[in-house]
DNA sequence: GACTCTATCTCGGTA
DNA sequence: TACCGAGGTAGAGTC
């Protein structure tokens, strides 16, 4: 990895237009070649960057960096005040626990939780347009489709309404309904998931972890 | 901005739980009190963060960051390769030329380039999911809705279709139809749109930015 | 490679 | 502040 404070100016010319006026920042080349330039603020996100793979081309005064879209990077540096290099060698990667995948999952376990008398037909359900993340049948055996969301948005309604008009071509199954199931519900996301006749549930995370399958069955 | 290169380990606690191994890695801290950790690799996204504001309290062989909800990193250094801290000063920030916005702002001032005899109602039209891009009048007096997109993808004829059936809810506007703008429509988004009845429009950004109103009422 | 979907998304605007 | 939409979304998984 390579560390470069210089002043600068920036341009970017690719997917949009983007001009960063002269400035000092910090210029981070890491060993994929991509590239990215940070001010002094302002969360994780460089000011502008390019990806992986690249071609760095260095004029001296300036920089050039072209992916293979054709899209440039160019670093033009007025005055580089430190330049350092380091080591860092492979990263063992991140662990993660409690995204959307440990929900569902949760779910699946204990879709009573949802709704009383629900039981489970099959998690990531195939359609052509994509696995539906759960489907159950309901205490009247009815087949239900549940879309699961940490964060209810109008977006997760519609991939809801995209698969229930997929299963209503599949006569076999009956009339299905839908179950829109997150953390948070957004008030947009939950008009709209009314308007289209689903179930909203909000469940607690830690609540569900800290179910048993077996307790749930004592309601 | 202060650089720790550093054997450590990291976990997070927060909306999610995380932990990082041993490594040796980049320990970003800006100016504004945000700390990211940087591998060697992996485009601009660091592998784990904390955003400003947060509280970093340096109990000499480990960090501890927490943030007003409670989320906290604990960062474990192991073994301090090289530290440095440099000076960046504020950050004039970033010039962008061509996000949706400028072309909704182009053709709202010319909605003539989407289809002759066209008048702007309004730009931003409000309803319970979300504002609609431009709403117009057309020659024959009809209500047009019009979502504008840089990119003409299936997310935003579904956009579109969300915003007709709410406006055909409101009686008081007569029959709607809708237009689908785009620089580039996809060809699914196309298929789309057309299955839904909406005219698709492509229009160029720079002839646009060269249009002036007066010009175009020349035709 | 194309498509789909998640994300500690980030970031900006607005009510 | 919370909500909502855009993003050079990035990144991972699947087919």
């Amino acid at each position: 990895m390579r560390l470069v404070v210089a002043r600068c100016t920036v341009d970017y010319r690719g997917r949009l237009d983007a001009h960063l006026p002269e400035a000092v920042r910090l210029i981070m080349v890491k060993a994929d070649g991509c590239v990215a330039i940070h001010a002094d603020g302002g969360a994780y996100k460089p000011l502008n960057w390019m990806n992986a793979p690249n071609t760095l081309v260095d004029h001296g005064d300036h920089w050039t960096v072209v992916n293979p879209k054709g899209e440039t990077l160019t670093i033009t540096l007025l005055e580089v005040l430190t330049e350092t290099a380091h080591e860092l060698g492979d990263d063992p990667g991140l662990q993660k626990d409690g995204v959307e995948a440990h929900l569902q999952a949760l779910l699946a376990a204990s879709p009573q939780a949802i709704e009383d008398g629900l039981t489970l037909v099959r998690r990531e359900y195939p359609t052509a347009i994509g696995p539906i993340d759960l489907v159950c049948r309901d205490a009247a055996g009815q087949v239900v489709a549940i879309e699961v969301k940490r964060r209810g948005d109008i977006d997760g309604v519609e991939q809801l309404a995209r698969y229930i008009e997929r299963l209503h071509l599949d006569s076999s199954l009956g009339a299905v309904r839908g179950v829109f199931v997150a953390q948070v519900v957004k008030p947009q996301a939950r008009v709209l998931a009314e308007a289209r006749g689903f179930r909203v549930v909000e469940v607690d995370y830690d609540d569900l972890r800290g179910m048993r399958p077996d307790e749930l069955r004592l309601f």
